[in-house]
DNA sequence: GTCTATAGACCGATAGAC
DNA sequence: GTCTATCGGTCTATAGAC
């Protein structure tokens, strides 16, 4: 599964072990592999703590214990690596997508896609990419597999969308994509990092409280 | 009123002309009163689009039309910079909650303030500043203007927030922190910035539909 | 003539890239 | 491990006010 996001994002060595299976070839194919995983997961982590622009490649190529030059064998710029850090919470995504039953009721799903969101969030796992930057926008716009998934993901969950406003359990009067939106921002919502750093209230209130006020708001019922 | 702000951010020369009231004194601390002023509205625009980390301060110099020297005679650091358009931003705020009625209703107070947090982050003069930069945070938490107000307005919107729960407007089980961040938070959300890059909608429109999913949340009522 | 503020060159550090 | 660009911050010569 994971295999895909980094052939795509990088095509490795020209001469592909796609082709030719041999032993050797494979077993090279899965170092870089495991490697390439171990970069993404630092990467996750560091965007998710400081963010893309304080995020250096030089702390990157530390923490996975490798030297700078091999970082960029395998990621040819600093954009990329967040690219390729956003194409495997796309697949994460995807993945926990699919563990949902589908004969549930859309607006559970999508409380339960929230919940998932804001828990990714609070485990340091949410890499947060800032939307002003421009060099960054441009590389992820310019990423076919990346806008793929989000494409894939935002219409499975529009999807649900509609369908929950089509049964008046969302608003109806509401913009699909307004609703998409404000779900998706649940992911990257401050108001998780200032109540976790509060340090008074529990992980799983936290994400109750917040999916509450997305979904019901802050007016009594 | 945007004199206490820079005389508290920089001292000026220690041979203050606030006791000797010479006209030419006067004359030269209203030049350097305006300088100020045009310096900060470059920051809070420049901090607007692109955010603290791609900044520059010969951006903001060019911007002003001064050299960057001059920029440091005024303000210490970027950091301070930063602090100076966050200060003004506070002063507006609370000169905005003064406009209010304050026989009005405690819900309705808090939807004005959270229009106008929206209007303004739309017009582009809600400066963003990143919460994971430790050098700023450090200054932001030693200045003790812009903590000051900072509380200030935090606490004359916490008092409606506690009216309004206990008058059941909002829902009582939220602890107040939480709501009073939520309502913080919208001077940020992406959501904005996303529904107006799609063009289709006004952003009175947008703001409106915010406020909605804000207070009353995305299901049907 | 003196004194201040300015402009623009300049420096050291750091980060991305190779 | 090197190279280059950029950025925050400083220094100096000069222009202008008094």
């Amino acid at each position: 599964m994971s295999l895909s996001v980094s052939s795509a994002v990088h095509p490795l060595e020209p001469a592909a072990p796609a082709a030719g299976p041999g032993r050797k070839a494979t077993f090279k194919a899965q170092m870089l592999q495991v490697r390439e995983d171990a970069i993404i997961s630092a990467v996750n982590r560091l965007l998710s703590e400081k963010g893309f622009d304080l995020m250096t490649v030089d702390e990157v190529a530390a923490e996975v214990g490798i030297a700078k030059a091999s970082l960029y064998k395998h990621f040819p710029s600093k954009e990329d690596l967040a690219a390729a850090a956003m194409v495997r919470v796309l697949i994460k995504a995807q993945a926990f997508l699919d563990t949902l039953d589908p004969s549930a009721e859309p607006l559970l799903q999508l409380k339960a896609v929230v919940r998932w969101m804001m828990a990714l969030q609070l485990a340091g796992e949410m890499p947060s990419l800032p939307s002003q930057n421009s060099s960054l926008r441009t590389k992820l716009m310019a990423n076919t597999e990346y806008l793929g998934l989000l494409m894939a993901v935002s219409e499975r969950i529009g999807a649900w969308i509609e369908a929950a406003q089509h049964s008046a359990h969302l608003s109806p009067t509401l913009p699909p994509i307004l609703v998409l939106y404000t779900l998706y921002s649940r992911a990257c919502d401050p108001v998780l990092e200032f109540m976790k750093a509060g340090g008074q209230y529990s992980d799983e209130a936290i994400v109750e409280w917040v999916v509450s006020t997305c979904f019901d708001g802050l007016r009594s019922r």
